[in-house]
DNA sequence: ACCTTTATGAAGTGATCGATTCAAAAATAA
DNA sequence: TTATTTTTGAATCGATCACTTCATAAAGGT
């Protein structure tokens, strides 16, 4: 069956999130993805075919390990208020985006959707994911508003703002906000969704 | 006293603040600017001294002109109701950021504010340039407070808040959001800032 | 042991990067 | 005109970029 991969894919698709997380898709060259895998530029290439491919295994593993609980939170909304669903997505966000083990902020946004990547394939590729977040919270704003919630604003701006607030958030955790301000950014935001009682 | 310039400064600084705007701080290259300013290499560096002095003189000469409105909002805010100012601010902002003539996004943030630029003074200097934003904002609610104006939440979080959803309204902006779907969000967050009636 | 398959390391592709140097050109003041 | 000052284009620096080639090493199936 030919010979077997030194380092496992998954600990490869690892590394090289950490380090598109941390610098960028344009920063981070496959000379540095080589030394941190720690496996030559021609392995990388063989298993992954080029750096857009790599970026966007990277971001999808990203997605549903780092950011899964994301998911797992619009699955179970349509038990949750409105207010306790976005405060638990963005209290999420800022351990996420806080958290010591890895770079600070979000890996999709700050790795290529700042504009920080050039690369047009990287772009579009996080672009996407944006608006399917922003298409997943649009859905729970229109089923939490037909249950019943009285929302403060259409659930088309709501969507639109809490994606926005995400963004500033991750920005804040990378510029050194700390965890217990950022988490009440997450509070005021989730607050401002409903109408005060 | 010798030979006068080809390129008047300040119009070098606006066609280097593009480049910088639309493309990031590392992303820009001195032969960029040289193409666009139109004078070679060595007369860049002989007028601005390296590309880190062209960036914060560009970048300064941006927030003194095309976001000059920021200033004089907080210069006039002392006779001005809260949700008003963060309601006028956030809607220059936007209308910024969306204007047709220049990049998307607010330049300061999106040319190496996320992370966009490895260089460490080009990094610092935003960063300053956020942090002076911020403590304006701060300032801003701590005397409307003081003016009686009730708050939703403490000024230290309301300040955070406020540049949080600037990022995020910047970010959008670059990612396509129309100018009324981000006008709307400016109004809703210059409306959570305050308690309702 | 043999053969097929795959991964691997080393070396190299042309292009571009930021930064700098230097002699010559141009413009002002005398 | 002459002298002084500054700009200018051209050339160059070593480093890095994404990516490729290729012979070889290693592993599994038979």
């Amino acid at each position: 069956m030919g010979r077997s991969r030194r380092v496992p894919e998954a600990e490869a698709l690892e590394q090289a999130l950490q380090l598109f997380w941390k610098h960028g898709y344009d920063r981070t060259s496959i000379a540095h993805l080589s030394e941190a895998i720690g496996v030559g530029p021609s392995s990388i290439y063989n298993a992954f075919g080029s750096k857009q491919e790599i970026y966007q295994r990277a971001i999808t593993m990203y997605m549903e390990t780092h950011a899964g609980f994301v998911s797992e939170i619009f699955l179970k909304s349509g038990e949750i208020k409105t207010e306790d669903s976005i405060r638990e997505l963005l209290r999420g966000a800022v351990l996420l985006y806080t958290s010591q083990g890895s770079p600070s902020g979000c890996a999709m946004f700050q790795s290529s959707g700042a504009g920080e990547a050039e690369d047009s394939v990287a772009c579009a590729f996080t672009l996407k994911l944006k608006t399917g977040l922003e298409d997943a919270l649009l859905a729970l704003f229109t089923a939490r508003e037909r249950a019943g919630d009285s929302l403060s604003n259409s659930p088309e701006l709501l969507a639109k703002f809490v994606l926005a607030t995400m963004h500033g958030i991750s920005q804040l955790a990378c510029d050194g906000s700390n965890r217990k301000t950022l988490m009440a950014i997450a509070d005021h935001t989730a607050k401002s969704c409903i109408t005060a009682k």
